[in-house]
This record gives C-alpha cells, sequence and structure tokens, in this order.
RNA sequence: GGCCCGGUAGUUCAGCUGGUUAGAAUGCCAGCCUGUCACGCUGGAGGUCAGGGGUUCGAGCCCCCUCCGGGUCGCCA
C-alpha cells in the first residue's frame, strides 16, 4: 500500500542540499534510483530533478518496523525521506558524486508510491534503443540527461522571452486553428464540424497573423509557437515543432540582424558562458554555395570548393567538358595531407556516398612525390594538370576530388562530400559553435516540375530594392531580402523584410504565377489589409528545437523534446494517430475511402 | 515513393561455414552481509530468435513478403 503525504513538507531538493544544512532535519522527496543493501545497512540513491542524494537506513538507529519496510524499497519506488544531513568522513566521501561529501541519516520515512520493475534502464549511460525509450518516454525523461535538455530547452525560451520583452517585444499568441495555404509544405487539416466539408489547417507558422499584428501597430511581436508541417521527418524534422517568431516594423535587414545578434550573445552567455563576437560573420548565399556549397555551411572547417571550368572546358575529358558545355562546373575539394589516407576502397565508398546527391561520380587527384596519380590524367595534359593543382593549391601529399554536373548537383555532392571528408578525418573540434548569417538569397526558384517560379522563402519576401525592376524581365536574378541565421552547418533560423504594399504583393503573385483572383482567393485577407496603412516590417524565426539541440550537444532534436513522434510520424507511447469512432466520422461528415 | 542500417531473455549484446538442450553481462527473485556508492558472495527464475512463407534431413543464421525502429534522398513556401 503506497502512503499518504500526511502533512510531510519537502524541504529542500536532493542535490541543492549543502553545507548550510549539515545538522539539519530535512525531507526530500523523490525516486529510488540505486539500492544497496548490506543487510543490516541500506543506502539508497534518492533522485529528483536536481540529482541525486544518498540516504542511509541504519538498522541500529532505526525501530525495527521501519527498517523492515526500507528492506522492501526497490528501483523507482517514490518516497518521502525524514532525517538528518550528515556530513561524510573523508574514507566515506564520493568523489564522483555531486553530493558525494553527504548523506542523509533516515529517521522516519514514506513509501509514497511503489512501481514495478521499469521496462527500460533509467541510467545515465543508457544504451537503451530509441524505440524502447520512446514508448516508455515518461521512465526515459526521469534520466538526468534528458532532465537537462528540457531544463536547457526552458532556459533559452525563458532567455528569449526575457531578452525580447526588454528590446520592446510583445508576446501575442496567434491561432492554432486556421487557414490553409497550400504554397509550401503540406497542412495538417482539421475538420469541421459546423463547417460541413470545411477543414481549417494548423499553422505552418504564424507568418501571416504576425505581419497583420504589424500593420495593427503592434511594432515588436515575439512569440514561441507552435508550427505544424505535414512532410516526411528526419533527425532534425518533427511534424510539429516551436518557433521562436519575431517580427518588427519601420526596420531594415540591418535592424532584425542587430537585435538578433544581441539575443544570440546573451543567450551563449547565459547559457554555455561562451562569448560570442559580434556582429557576426556574413556570407551572400552565392558565396555561400560557391565556396561550401551549402546556404547553411559549416565553416569550423575549410575544406572549400574550387571552381576549375574554366581549365578543363577544353580537355580530352568527356565527363568534365560536357558538364561545363551544359552550363555546369567543374569543381574540387582538396584534402590537405590526405593522399595517404584514402585506399581506393575508402574513394569508392566516398563515391558512391555522392551518387546519393545524384553525381555521376567522383573524380580524384593525388598528388604523390612521384607525380600526380588520378582518374583522368590520361586526358588531360601535364598544363591542365598543373593548373587544377595550382588553382586547388595542391601541394605533394594533397589529395583532390572532383565532382563535374549541373550546378545543383556539384554542389550538393561537394557540400556533403565536404562534410563527410571533415566528419572522417575528425576536422571539426567539439564543443565549438560557429554562428553566422547567409544573406542575398534568390528570391524565387524554378520548379522543373510545375515549370513555374515558387518563393525560395516565402510570397511575402521584399525583393532587394536594385532587383525589383527585374520581377518581371529576369524573375530568376532577383535576389531578396532574406537572411538565415547558421549554428555550425544547421539552419536555426530564417526570416526577411516583408513586402508592404499590395501593389508589390500583386506583382509577387504574378511572378509566381498565381492569377488575380487565385492570389486573392488564397492570401486576400492579406492583400485587403495591406490597403490599410502598413509599415515597412520584418522578421525571423528560430527552431527552438534545433536551437536547444546544438546547445545541448544532443545529435536530434527528439532528445530535447518532451514527447516527440518517430520518423513515420507517430507516437510510441500514445499511439497517435488512431482511428476514431464511427460516432466521430459521421458528426464530422466524413466518410473514409481506405484501400 | 527510393536507398542504406537494424530487430535474439526485462534491458544491452554475442551466437563461427546451416548442425546437440540458443549464451554473456546487467536487471529481476531468494538467502547472507554495518560503510556501500556499478556494493560483494551464493543460488534461482527468465526466450513467439519481430511476424508469415520458402529452401533444407536440419534455419536465430540462406531466400521472399510483411511489420517495427533509425539514417538519408525526394519532400520541407
Amino acid at each position: 500500500m503506497s502512503e499518504l503525504l500526511g502533512g510531510w513538507k519537502r524541504t529542500q531538493y536532493c542535490a541543492l542540499l549543502g553545507e548550510a544544512d549539515v545538522g539539519r532535519e530535512v525531507v526530500l522527496m523523490g525516486w529510488t534510483n540505486a539500492r544497496r543493501d548490506l543487510g543490516a545497512l541500506i543506502f539508497i540513491g534518492l533522485r529528483d530533478r536536481t540529482g541525486v542524494m544518498q540516504v542511509t537506513f541504519d538498522s541500529s538507529e532505526l525501530p525495527a518496523e521501519i527498517f523492515e519496510k526500507a528492506q522492501t524499497i526497490r528501483s523507482e519506488y517514490v518516497l518521502a525521506v525524514k532525517g538528518m544531513l550528515a556530513r561524510r568522513t573523508p574514507e566515506m566521501v564520493n568523489a564522483r558524486m555531486q553530493t558525494g561529501a553527504y548523506e542523509v541519516r533516515v529517521q522516519d520515512f514514506k513509501i509514497l508510491g511503489k512501481a514495478e520493475t521499469p521496462p527500460i534502464e533509467i541510467g545515465d549511460d543508457t544504451k537503451t534503443n530509441e524505440q524502447m525509450r520512446l514508448k516508455y518516454r515518461y521512465l526515459d525523461l526521469r534520466r538526468l540527461a534528458m532532465q537537462r535538455n528540457l531544463m536547457l530547452r526552458h532556459k533559452v525560451a525563458h532567455i528569449a522571452r526575457t531578452y525580447f520583452a526588454e528590446q520592446g517585444f510583445l508576446e501575442i499568441e496567434t491561432p492554432m486553428l486556421t487557414k490553409s495555404t497550400p504554397e509550401g509544405a503540406r497542412d495538417y487539416l482539421v475538420p469541421s464540424r459546423v463547417h460541413p466539408g470545411a477543414f481549417y489547417a494548423l499553422p505552418q507558422s504564424p507568418q501571416q497573423f504576425k505581419q497583420l499584428l504589424m500593420l495593427s501597430g503592434y511594432d515588436r511581436y515575439m512569440q514561441i509557437a507552435r508550427c505544424f508541417r505535414d512532410e516526411d521527418l528526419r533527425a532534425d524534422r518533427q511534424p510539429e515543432f516551436t518557433q521562436i517568431d519575431l517580427e518588427m516594423s519601420f526596420v531594415e535587414e540591418d535592424d532584425v540582424i542587430a537585435v538578433n545578434e544581441g539575443f544570440l550573445a546573451r543567450l551563449f552567455k547565459e547559457v554555455l558562458d561562451i562569448d560570442v563576437a559580434l556582429p557576426l560573420k556574413r556570407l551572400t548565399y552565392s558565396e555561400a554555395m560557391s565556396r561550401y556549397g551549402s546556404d547553411k555551411p559549416d565553416t569550423r572547417f575549410d575544406l572549400e570548393l574550387v571552381d576549375i571550368s574554366g581549365i578543363v572546358r577544353e580537355c580530352g575529358f568527356k565527363v568534365f567538358t560536357a558538364a561545363v558545355e551544359g552550363g555546369g562546373s567543374v569543381r574540387c575539394i582538396n584534402v590537405k595531407g590526405g593522399a595517404e589516407k584514402f585506399s581506393r576502397r575508402e574513394i569508392d565508398a566516398l563515391a558512391e556516398s555522392v551518387k546519393t546527391y545524384k553525381a555521376k561520380g567522383l573524380a580524384w587527384m593525388s598528388l604523390k612525390p612521384e607525380g600526380p596519380q588520378s582518374s583522368f590524367a590520361k586526358f588531360l595534359s601535364e598544363e591542365q594538370i598543373n593548373a587544377i593543382t595550382a588553382r586547388a593549391k595542391g601541394e605533394t601529399g594533397d589529395i583532390l576530388f572532383f565532382v563535374a554536373d549541373k550546378n545543383s548537383v556539384v554542389f550538393a555532392s561537394l557540400g556533403a562530400l565536404r562534410l563527410e571528408l571533415a566528419r572522417r578525418l575528425e576536422l571539426i573540434q567539439p564543443n565549438t559553435f560557429d554562428l553566422l548569417w547567409v544573406t542575398d538569397f534568390p528570391l524565387l526558384e524554378w520548379d522543373e516540375e510545375e515549370g513555374r517560379f515558387f518563393a525560395m522563402h516565402h510570397p511575402f519576401t521584399h525583393p532587394k530594392d536594385a532587383d525589383i525592376d527585374k520581377l518581371e524581365s529576369d524573375p530568376g536574378a532577383v535576389h531578396a531580402k532574406a537572411y538565415d541565421i547558421v549554428l555550425n552547418g544547421t539552419e536555426i533560423g530564417g526570416g526577411s523584410i516583408r513586402i508592404h504594399s499590395s501593389e508589390l504583393q500583386e506583382r509577387m503573385f504574378t511572378a509566381l504565377g498565381f492569377s488575380k483572383e487565385e492570389a486573392w482567393r488564397r492570401f486576400g485577407f492579406l492583400m485587403e489589409a495591406f490597403k490599410y496603412g502598413t509599415p515597412p516590417h520584418g522578421g525571423l524565426a528560430y527552431g527552438l528545437d534545433r536551437l536547444v539541440m546544438l546547445l545541448a550537444g544532443a545529435t536530434s532534436i527528439r532528445d530535447v523534446i518532451a514527447f516527440p513522434k518517430v520518423q513515420n510520424a507517430s507516437c510510441p507511447m500514445t499511439d497517435a494517430p488512431d482511428p476514431v469512432d464511427e460516432k466521430q466520422l459521421r458528426e464530422l461528415h466524413i466518410k473514409l475511402d481506405l484501400d
């Protein structure tokens, strides 16, 4: 039988006890972390969210019935323990334990909750696979590592609220039940009972609402907002995720960037005690792509891409010339001192890995002391080989990897190869943080399948002033007032200055191939609103989950979300999503048509 | 939708070229133990080898299908 609290009050958290409490009577409440029963002496690690304190049951000090009850304590029992905090004698101190210099000598205790043997190990160095951890998430969350992650997450959210409030931002909520916006990610739909056949959508972001708040005059808005996207999951992507969402009026790009640099500096200082040098590094999109093959480059290591298209434009190697003639390029990565580090087998494996990104192959050139050795040397003249080596700053002992294709494939494959090489060669110092802005994104992206332009960021993004005239004549060349913040090669946030005139917004929709009617049907309320006095405005949204993941040193955002979903977007603990009753479907006027 | 990796006691894993009754560690249960802290010692229980089908004298192991988990490409305005 579990016992009741019966008026007992907790006096302290386990791991917060210290020198000041020695000799005092304390009441602790927590879970049984470990039990060491020596017969007439029982040690128990009592765990709460702060850590573990050893509590000692001594048969020579306790009434028999209390000691006998102590013998029944098992893992994960919930206990209330009353006793005296004592300093351990020097030879009893456990230096590996935060509270290892103390113990509570128990005088009385209650078993508040019994526990069956847990199906997973609740240790910090758990090797339990994630499937089990997620099925028993409530147990997994007892682990101090998970508690640290969630407390870190709380701290980040708290700093965001504090900092942005100090900067004059107002926290305002926006609806969860809203209108579907088919441009972009798939929406999660919610059927309406009172409007048969009509659906709400869960927000992919509060984008349109925060823009409306700007024209309503709230000037500076922030929200820690849940967002939903019905797309496939990744290690850093969940179907529901959280943004720190911001919007500001009367600002340009540098204003948004400046206020956010202040936030990031504050965050790194308070969370990790790291001083971030401001202003942060900035790269334009085209520079990021040409140097790193990525719009979210990890610049903690070099291995930059080198364009050798000019040199091999006319050579005997068809793979190279065809790529250049077709409007693509030939680029390479020079791995300094790598000539001896890659066996043929490893090179083959690298070649296989770039095929994921549609590269047809991976050419290589190893600068051996006896001369360059490569997969294509016989097709090139000595001058061409020398020119390539010079362009890539190659020296004896280096190895160069080449991809020739259209630019998108070259960038994707060499960008990925760059990361893979850094991983294999362990070029990334652990616990280093590298923040940078990527700016000047293209406004529009051509979609081959649909045969039209899509907004790279979203359709409300303001073009660069100098490019506005090209919106009709050369849409693909228009740059956007958009910026991403990148941390260690992960995009942790992005934003833009928005279009604030309905006239420019209509031109944007035209460039996207929307008819006027279609644009009004989808975004009419926004365009209508823009007619009534809209300030220039812009903002940014952070992916809170990714940000916390990186700060916590986790490798998956699942480790910083209390109850995450797995790859097929289900929850192993609740078994959501689930079929529902026929009655519920009838009320919603929904008939299932399953194959 | 594609590709890759994985699924064996409660848990983490081993299991050889297909060959006797599927092992280890840990956890669990019982007994002993007053300074343990990964307590120790002794003993014990514990298995739908993810599921289904096939090949074979014989399948945890080989083949096919399905399910489940992870990574990734596509996708993610």
